[in-house]
RNA sequence: GCGGAAGUAGCUCAUCCGGUAGAGCAUCAGUUUCCCAAACUGAAGGCGGCGGGUUCAAGUCCCGUCUUCCGCUCCA
């Protein structure tokens, strides 16, 4: 990262705190690493993030419904998802080189060196070995293991380990009062398996025909080894999510359908297509047969703010094991019944609203009138997803143009978000308008008085133009308009 | 978790060789003001991250601890 993009991020973080986005979590205590808070502006611009994805996905397309699925479920559902077994590694490090590794990725390049030396059996019994030792939990064994095989560190060379301990992505809990008959649970590590779960009942309920989808945004919690860089990676997040069900062996055409169709998304937002690139997975997770994420570059880089995923059947096969219930759907076209297929789309909401921070903060330097340089802090937030619509500044706070003001915030505030302020002189009043993003400014002035007409001040070009006091609430909304 | 750097007002930062903490911006109240951070008056805001040590005296030196940032390790 250079200097100058580290300062932008610097910048924008600041910028952040400062005019209400994002705080840090219990700051007066000293904070508490990875969690972040959002403050009246930051709960506001969140909200229209949320909302313009909830829309374009339940009311733009016919065939996807939206659940608000419970954090808390229940605790097989994480075997089934394979996040139990998946996401629960044991960790060692080495103390030289201070390298951490994967208790069994360290064991198995091991045995692939065997394998390369055609010490066939010799890697055979050492995977053999690693898999009971893993299955009981060993980690003393283990660690003997790696020990006796003399497996080193491919950096220091040395086999001057620490002990093994356990890396776990889930948080527990207990559900139950009475302490001891309380059972373990987890909090979601992800949205996903709360529409999985529900498939046949929203299939039902709604009397949905494949191809069909369910949407759901929701709060979801992974314990990250390294979470840092602002609310880009945080303990607890916000996912919004959607998953496709569909036909088996047509989730080549569905997986580029969403592929194509998540990008006009971010582009609808006038965001320009160079700041974002695909990015192919090529090494899958454990239920997938596809996968890529949209990056979007931002001031730390081109990192993942979306994923599109071909889920295949496993999510529904596995529960479909696991509850030894049936969850195919009885397909009317070709007469089968079959497991659907998924492709999920999968974007964070605090990574979005960091990918809207990130695009709209900018430090202008602007030419007045009299050839002086000034500059200003603006943020060109999309309009409709802005904290504050519009702004109404009566030009004087006397000669009852504050009362004007105070009627023209009547009349719109049942459609969008407004907000009042008489305090300062106007060009201070823009400014702060500016810096929280807020797209429109109507300011009362005293020919008001005589005509009705008042000043609309665009933030991006800071052009102005009269127009009729009963104009301002149509104006507005023709261009919030989804 | 390891290595490096840093924690002083809401923000950005000063405070020289240890001597009872300051600026700009922002905030609040008021005066003035007819369109882009105007001016003036006043106010509020700090246990110098926290704990300990050295010293007559610590924001300043030493130790510990917490937090943040950068790099590494992990990342569905």
């Amino acid at each position: 990262m250079s200097v100058q993009q580290e300062n932008r991020f610097q910048a924008i973080i600041s910028h952040a705190k400062e005019y209400g986005f994002v705080f840090p979590s219990s700051e007066i205590y000293d904070g508490l690493s990875a969690v972040y808070d959002y403050g009246p502006n930051g709960s506001e611009l969140k909200k229209n993030i949320r909302d313009y994805w909830w829309k374009s996905m339940t009311q733009m397309h016919e065939n996807i419904v939206g659940i608000d699925a419970a954090i808390f479920m229940h605790p097989t559902i994480w075997k089934a998802s394979g996040h139990v077994d998946n996401f629960s590694d044991p960790m060692i490090d080495n103390k030289d080189s201070k390298k951490r590794y994967r208790v069994d990725h360290l064991i198995e390049a091991h045995a692939e060196k065997l394998a390369m030396e055609g010490k066939k059996e010799e890697e055979y019994a050492l995977l053999k070995t690693m898999d009971e030792l893993l299955a009981k939990e060993d980690y003393a064994g283990l660690k003997q293991l790696i020990e006796d095989n003399k497996i080193t560190c491919s950096v220091s060379e040395t086999s001057n380990w620490t002990d093994i301990r356990q890396f776990n992505l889930m948080f527990s809990t207990q559900i139950g009062a009475v302490a001891g008959e309380a059972e373990t649970i987890y909090l979601r590590p992800e949205t996903a398996q709360g529409i999985f779960v529900n498939f046949l009942n929203v299939q039902k309920t709604a009397r949905l025909k494949i191809p069909f989808g369910i949407a759901q945004v929701g709060k979801a919690f992974r314990n990250e080894i390294v979470a840092r860089q602002f609310i880009f990676r945080m303990r607890e997040f916000e996912q919004m999510e959607m998953q496709f069900f569909i036909r088996p062996g047509t989730q080549k055409e569905w997986y580029e359908f969403w592929k194509e169709e998540r990008l006009k998304w971010h582009l609808s937002l006038g965001i320009p297509k160079e700041k974002y690139q695909y990015h192919p997975h090529t090494k899958l997770a454990h239920y997938a047969d596809a996968a890529l994420d949209i990056e979007y570059e931002f001031p730390i880089g081109f990192k993942e703010v979306e994923g599109i995923h071909s889920r295949t059947d496993f999510d529904l096969s596995s529960h479909q094991k696991y509850s030894g219930k049936k969850l195919t759907y009885f397909d009317n076209e070709i007469n089968q019944h079959y497991v659907p297929y998924v492709i999920e789309t999968s974007i964070g909401l605090d990574r979005m609203f960091l990918l809207i921070l990130s695009h709209s903060y900018d430090e202008e330097i602007i030419t007045k009138e009299d050839g002086s340089k000034d500059s200003r802090v603006v943020m060109h937030i999309p309009e409709k997803l802005a904290p504050i619509k519009l702004a109404v500044l009566p030009l004087v706070k006397k000669d009852g143009l504050p009362e004007i003001a105070r009627s023209i915030i009547a009349g719109c505030k049942p459609y969008f978000k407004c907000f009042y302020e008489e305090k300062d002189a106007i060009g201070k009043r823009y400014r702060r308008q500016d810096a929280i993003g807020t797209p429109f400014c109507v300011t009362v002035d005293h020919q008001t008085k005589e005509d009705n007409t008042v000043t609309l001040r665009y933030r991006d070009s800071m052009e102005q133009e009269r127009i009729h006091i009963d104009a301002i609430k149509d104006k507005l909304l023709l261009r919030l308009l989804f």
